[in-house]
DNA sequence: GCAAAAGTGTTCGGAGTACACCCATGA
DNA sequence: TCATGGGTGTACTCCGAACACTTTTGC
């Protein structure tokens, strides 16, 4: 290696690299983010993405994912990176770059294995707090983001548990997208993806009638996940 | 600001942060990516994505678009944020996170602008040198993305020159998708934007009969370029 | 006049959309 | 028996896809 290369590397500025994870969840009646109580704040009540450093060795999405287990531990989680944000200034007080990651988790998963190191707290989209730095411009881009993935990828599973109703799923959509939508169209539009399986099982004490339940077609779903499927319209978006 | 704070920042690990453009063009005939020759390294052919340093005091897009009109001398291009390569060890001498940028230009400016302080060339899409450390990913994904942003926004035009005919754009939507187009579909779907001004002028020398020149309407390209045009349809992709 | 590219119109099928009624069951 | 949510079928419209002939003009 010459030396003018190693000279061209040592006299660049550098800098602190973080990662903030939008972690989205759905409790089967609205969206939620996962936020975290700021506890090194001055102001008691910012709460925060959940966020990290990166280090030495691992590679981005290990230090988003392992940010991630710190505060769910929970593992393999839908986990996509969004964008990287770094002005001077949205870092009061040093310069840092963040990443930010897109994550999808299910709630009931969370609240079986919440770890108890962070003050942590599901807020509806609709009751957001005020945000640290330049949080709510990420949660922003991340809810646009969200909303496209979910028209073209069968992306609505990742938030839901196992075996979940067609009716559920539909009220996840509307969530997602703010919209209501055709109970008939939507069952067809899903049913047609041929990646539901339908379960002998009815979910019980919500309705008199009772939904059947269903699962993913895991095969398919991982098989198929990277085509362009056009989920659901583009008139909701 | 309470000490502790200033610790916990003191305490990490500082990274450089680099950036690195992706350059689409078009030459009437196929899609071009402008590369620099990489003159530090050892090897002497090896190519690379026109890069740079993230400089103390500028944001990430400021830091692209300098990086790129060093390269250029062009100003106001098409620029987009894609996405940040961070592998620990994917530059060999010392540990560097990538930016990745998407650039659109169109040739006849680049020539008519070209600094001389670096030596560059297009390059074909389908006759890509051996790139340097991850840009082949980089690329790669570059066009995926282009492939995506193309068939659902009229980004097109910014590859051209000011005035084009129907003919050249749909060699360019050819060249992008990889797939011939219908002339009658296409030119049909195109018109139904009404994003297209119709000149008195036409190309000669091309064709015996010359093809009319048309410009974008730039008030309503800006006004409509963030709504879904669905400008192509999905089976191109 | 002929070759080569430009320009235009029609038909068909499938997908999106709107819409209304019956079913199962707990209370 | 009645109220509540679950589940299904049909008709219309519009858009994408396939396809062929005429026009212009340089040679």
């Amino acid at each position: 290696m010459r030396l003018d290369i190693l000279k061209q590397y040592e006299t660049q500025d550098k800098f602190l690299v973080a990662i903030d994870s939008i972690i989205f969840g759905f409790d089967g009646e609205s969206l939620k983010l996962l936020l975290v109580k700021r506890g090194i704040e001055n102001e008691k009540d910012t709460w925060s993405l959940m966020g990290g450093w990166v280090h030495q060795e691992e590679s981005l999405q290990d230090a988003a994912s392992r940010i991630l287990y710190e505060l769910t531990n929970l593992k393999d989680i839908y986990l996509e990176q969004l964008h990287t944000f770094g002005d001077p200034l949205r870092d009061p007080v040093q310069r840092t770059f963040s990443i930010a990651y897109f994550a999808l988790i299910n709630v009931e998963d969370y609240s079986q294995a919440l770890s108890s190191d962070y003050e942590a707290q599901w807020f509806s989209l609709e009751e957001l707090p005020t945000f640290l730095f330049d949080h709510a411009e990420m949660v922003d881009m991340a809810i646009q983001y969200l909303r496209y993935k979910a028209s073209q990828h069968p992306i609505g599973f990742e938030l839901l548990p196992e075996k979940f109703t067609i009716p559920q799923l539909q009220k996840l959509y509307e969530a997602i997208f703010g919209s209501e939508l055709d109970k008939r169209n939507f069952s067809r539009k899903l049913l047609s993806t041929k990646l539901l399986i339908k379960l002998d099982e009815k979910q019980r004490g919500f309705s008199k009638k009772g939904a059947y339940f269903y699962k993913v077609d895991e095969e398919k779903y991982k098989k198929q996940f990277n085509t362009f499927l056009n989920f659901l319209p583009n008139s909701v978006l």
